[in-house]
DNA sequence: TACTATGTTTAGTAATTACTAAACATAGTA
DNA sequence: TACTATGTTTAGTAATTACTAAACATAGTA
């Protein structure tokens, strides 16, 4: 039976390790997470090369990419020349700034390439054949499809506001 | 201007490419299933090899991933030996697909240890000082996380019922 | 100024993944 | 039975990614 605390933090840590990876970041990246987030106070770059075993290099690059979708923040303390680091506990702010930076990415310059293929495809409907016609449709489809899912993803970012309690009723509407 | 329909097919394909690295399938995958998505017959696996440029090995196992996923059923032609490919439109179905394929995946084995994690803390929570008592609320705070956004795959899954136009009116509602 | 404590970048390595080429297996056909 | 058309598996390679070790940059301090 583990119940000293810091097994059971060290397991919580590589499961978020294996989520990490599961979505394609850097498993190294979950685990930095997981320590701040499990961490009463922020930590330094130091503190983090302990506990997780990496070298300051790769948290330093890895840190800075938490920042950057907003799973970390970096902060100082007056008189230290340390930076610290501390974990985003507003899921939502974090998916927000996630789906935020995605539109700069090569995800969504793929999506918006499709979005182009149907106006193409739409444009030029009149004036072409039965195959035209057939591409025409599934396109349009599959974007419907996409826009789907983006209408999920405000549904997120209204999850903040509404509460989970909230969003359980409304599903429970839906059925 | 590239109003050519050939040409169009392959930037669609090449988008589909992208967005499956992004999600962290191999590049191929998503080829293979734009590919077939924008066939009107089903295509054999010498059609395929054909037109991805991959090899019969690779199209071999990818197709199956993808049959696995839902993405891609697999058919025969009565007096012909060859397999036939054709894709998967309704992605409802696939999603609800991909969701239950999910169920046996690492990722899910990593969220359920999170959970176990929880229990454990709640059942010492009585027994233990206040380091407990604050892995106990960080671990808690992101197991609801996780129930919320579970709530939103079966919300994905409810869609097909309910329609793009519908949600949209759903989401109108919530604002 | 030289030194120290810090974080960053870089060059290279290890690990992983996607893929190819070719051997193999199998079911059908002559 | 030998042959053919098909799909699968396997061994190896190429490409990519995660990471390390160490050089580097910089701001602060003596």
């Amino acid at each position: 039976m583990t119940t000293d605390l810091q097994t059971i933090q060290q397991n919580f840590v590589e499961s978020l390790s294996q989520i990490s990876r599961f979505w394609g970041f850097p498993k190294g990246m979950g685990a930095i997470f997981g320590v701040l987030y499990l961490s009463p106070a922020p930590l330094s770059l130091d503190e983090l090369v302990e506990q997780t075993g990496l070298t300051k290099g790769a948290i330093s690059t890895e840190v800075r990419s938490l920042a950057r979708i907003g799973l970390v923040h970096r902060s100082t303390k007056l008189g230290d020349r340390k930076d610290y680091y501390e974990a985003e506990t507003d899921f939502y702010a974090a998916i927000r700034s996630i789906l935020k930076e995605r539109q700069n990415s090569e995800f969504d310059r793929a999506i918006r390439s499709v979005r182009d293929t149907l106006s193409i495809l739409e444009a030029g409907a009149g004036s072409n054949g039965p195959e035209w016609q057939f591409a025409l449709e599934r396109v349009r489809a599959l974007q419907e499809f996409f826009d789907a899912i983006d209408s999920l993803n405000n549904a997120v970012i209204k999850l903040e506001k509404l509460g989970f309690v909230n969003v359980q009723r409304i599903l429970g509407v839906l059925k």
